[in-house]
DNA sequence: TTGTATGCGTTATCAG
DNA sequence: CTGATAACGCATACAA
């Protein structure tokens, strides 16, 4: 049984190919009864269509692609969901891909707009540097979301959703500060980031020099190579790390709510008391600060209505109801129990 | 511009297509220079080839297939990872296909077989019940991992790699009631699961029955609609309802790590303490168990192991060096802080 | 070593 | 309403 196909159907229906092909399209003309004659050919020989036949002639397909940078971010897999919902409601058909972490996005949105005859694309997450002339191979609408950009204001050629790191940043250091502390550990990113821990680094030492407060470069940990960036267990060996160097701190800011959890775990395991002894806030908003023991203070980053405001700018720049904007959404801070005034 | 294909970059290099064909695809019978004169034309022009047009001629094409149900489980994660770098040693090329829960894996798979002429498919999670004559149209090996099977023994049509949820589950309870533990709350699923959720909670009876137990049901517990199951909210709102009810219990069962993590928060809120009051395990063993405060008690999945097995057996099975076969991985457990012998 | 022609499985076009 | 036929973009057998 070599895969069946349209002609197969065709012959067995004593019909021409096109109109099997209509029968299967829901085209306007033909008749129902040959219609359910063909369909029910089709449900007993298990026909399939083959979808790159189809992507090769078809020019009226609606489907907009998410690439996703990365493959373990929770805070995707909400916006991702939120995305699903609205294209589904607008009827189109959702083309969700992956990119590796050494893969160029750019490149994969190329190639795939090809092959799905795309209408627009959706970036999610890494870092975007990519030359105007590649750019501009990509001739759908594209929006970047919770994208570090290379320019401060952005480029014309795309729309950007994302929300102000340094700014977010600082203001939970700052957060720190006012409770009382000065003597800040954080943990972050690989040392050559350029991405959001550098971003975020630039927020802390803000956040300082507003206050007066020197910068100690001890107390900036780097994610060393054998582990993973923004893991729990990249928190728990940074900090532990940190203790056992014996350098004084009385607050931590953990670039994300994953190593949070992870500092307090090796907080905890050294005796330690949170917030007694030691005052920590993360990053992101993700269930666990919440479940935390204690509850994690915290950035959060409006992922559901970014993600309902990513697609719904893709889907004006595909009806070209609008030009590329930049839109960037306000973090909210979370007061948990894991910070402690300590002029009190 | 519309779109550059092999016929400009024949027509600009003055040559024949099949020279460009050769040239992109490694073809040893061609003049180094004229490659090199292509190859610089297509980088030039930014000619990138339709995949949709090479799938449909490609008879040699070396790809497999992921297929994953749902769409945030984070051990599927660890899972992928390895099979990424798996496939990548052994020169196949690997599409990851997110399913949504409410499309079926097997249709998606027949589909996905013929437009990319896959070699093998993984599937990886959720409940797997499809008749005999479906699974006959996958004409390519496949191997079901980390899926709840429909028969005891597994079928003949495919290979599987799965832990025993019942036995494992078994386990974890078992380990509570040697710590003393007779009232033992269990939250889970939803109340029509017949998959994962009520595997681990025949695990439960199990146990409980061989300690000579009566089950109460009133402290089995099920999600309730507007929540998602196996999630932290779930896990908190479930507790916090149980403990609501003033039901005496001395430990509880959480089908997932995330649960468990809700339900230590729903019981710390009361003001309870753990292991003191109350003992809690889990199951999975994600790194969340390991640094919560305290950590949990939890039955750790190989999920590295498992998914090594798996992509080497589809791999077998693709190379024709083996039957199809059942393959059951051991749980770990792993003692946390989270319980306590209350005989003592 | 290279070019020409054919077909992969569909859909679109056009004539019946 | 229906059927033959020409693309879609590429790989490849075969001829040169």
């Amino acid at each position: 049984m070599g895969n069946v196909t349209i002609k197969d159907i065709a012959r067995i229906c004593g019909v021409g190919v096109s109109t099997v092909s209509r029968a299967m399209n829901n085209h306007p003309d033909i008749n129902q009864e040959t219609k359910d004659m063909i369909m029910q050919a089709i449900e007993q020989n298990n026909y399939v269509p083959n979808n790159s036949a189809r992507n090769l002639k078809r020019t009226d397909a609606k489907a907009i692609a998410v690439l996703v940078k990365g493959i373990s971010n929770p805070l995707f897999n909400r916006m991702i969901k939120v995305i699903e919902q609205i294209t589904q409601k607008e009827k189109y058909e959702l083309v969700l891909q992956h990119v590796d972490d050494n893969q160029d996005e750019v490149t994969v949105a190329i190639e795939l707009e090809k092959e799905k005859r795309l209408r627009g694309i959706v970036f999610l997450g890494g870092y975007f540097s990519h030359s105007e002339e590649k750019l501009k191979q990509i001739s759908i609408p594209f929006v970047l979301s919770t994208i570090k950009l290379e320019e401060e204001d952005g480029r014309q050629e795309y729309a950007s959703i994302s929300v102000d790191d340094i700014k977010e940043s600082e203001r939970i250091v700052e957060y720190l500060l006012q409770n009382g502390h000065r003597k800040i550990a954080v943990i972050g990113s690989r040392k050559d980031d350029e991405s959001i821990g550098w971003l975020r680094q630039q927020g802390y030492r803000r956040a300082l020099e507003r206050y007066h407060v020197a910068v100690d470069e001890e107390l900036i940990c780097y994610v060393p190579g054998n582990l993973t960036p923004y893991s729990m267990e990249a928190g728990y060996e940074m900090t532990d790390q940190l203790l056992k160097k014996g350098k004084a701190f009385t607050a931590l800011f953990a670039m994300s709510d994953s190593m949070a959890v992870g500092a307090c775990k090796a907080i905890l395991d050294h005796g330690g008391s949170i917030p007694d002894q030691y005052s920590v806030v993360g990053f992101d908003g993700m269930d666990v600060a919440q479940y935390y023991n204690p509850s994690i203070t915290t950035i959060r980053q409006p992922v559901e209505e970014m993600a309902e405001a990513t697609i719904r700018m893709l889907l004006e720049l595909i009806r070209k109801k609008n030009k590329s904007r930049h839109l960037v959404f306000e973090g909210q801070l979370i007061e948990g129990q894991s910070v402690r005034n300590i002029t009190e």
